[in-house]
DNA sequence: TATGAGATCCGCT
DNA sequence: GCGGATCTCATAA
């Protein structure tokens, strides 16, 4: 599709707001996309390409329009979109959404969360969609899971990313303002083990 | 409503 | 062996 290599082409920071309004989908589950973050290479301490390349991180150095999927606190899925030209690895992360096809099966794999909750988090939103580990790498294009061109949004809003631990205050968080489904989380959550 | 802490496993060092 | 781009429940105010 070639409005889908348009809309991945350039750096991370641009393509990020680009995103938002358009459609992330994975069988009967389509969700609309209200928050994301850029992620940049070797330049960007948050990037987990940030040391170079790895069997975890190695979608992202491959070509755009793939999906980067990866697992993180013993039980989380999150999904990134890769961007850049083949060898420069950048990537969207995707944080949140609004889930506007098939709700019926997004809310069953989500039970006791209420509609706006479904895809609000980029955990919740990989599992509102039944996105795993056994996604990465997918051409976005014509794989499983696909995305496509939405409407533009009307108003964007910026801040710093969340939940890093190495990053300095990047303003690489893109949301859509006043969006419902965004996700909010506390600023401070000291991250300890047992104890 | 806000804050604290546990859960749980893969990849890197 | 350690740390993590998180989520959820439990408890306090």
């Amino acid at each position: 599709m070639a409005d889908l290599a348009q809309l991945l082409d350039g750096t991370p920071l641009e393509v990020a707001p680009r995103l938002l309004g358009c459609v992330l989908r994975h069988g009967e589950v389509a969700v609309r996309l209200t928050e994301v973050e850029a992620y940049a290479g070797p330049d960007d301490p948050g990037s987990h390409a940030y040391r170079g390349q790895t069997r975890r991180n190695a979608v992202m150095f491959g070509p755009r329009g793939r999906l980067y999927c990866y697992f993180t606190y013993g039980m989380h899925v999150c999904a990134n979109v890769v961007v850049g030209p083949e060898g420069d690895p950048g990537a969207v992360l995707v944080r949140a959404g609004e889930v506007v096809e098939g709700l019926e099966l997004a809310r069953s794999r989500r039970p006791g969360a209420s509609d706006r909750d479904l895809a609000r988090g980029p955990a919740r939103l990989c599992r509102a969609l039944g996105i795993g580990l056994e996604h990465d790498g997918v051409d976005l294009a014509r794989g499983a899971v696909r995305i496509e061109p939405g409407q533009p949004v009307a108003t964007v809003s910026t801040g710093p990313r969340v939940g890093l631990r190495g990053a300095p205050d990047r303003p690489w968080r893109f949301w859509v303002t006043d969006d419902p489904t965004v996700s909010v989380y506390r600023p401070a959550a000291p991250l300890r083990r047992r104890g």
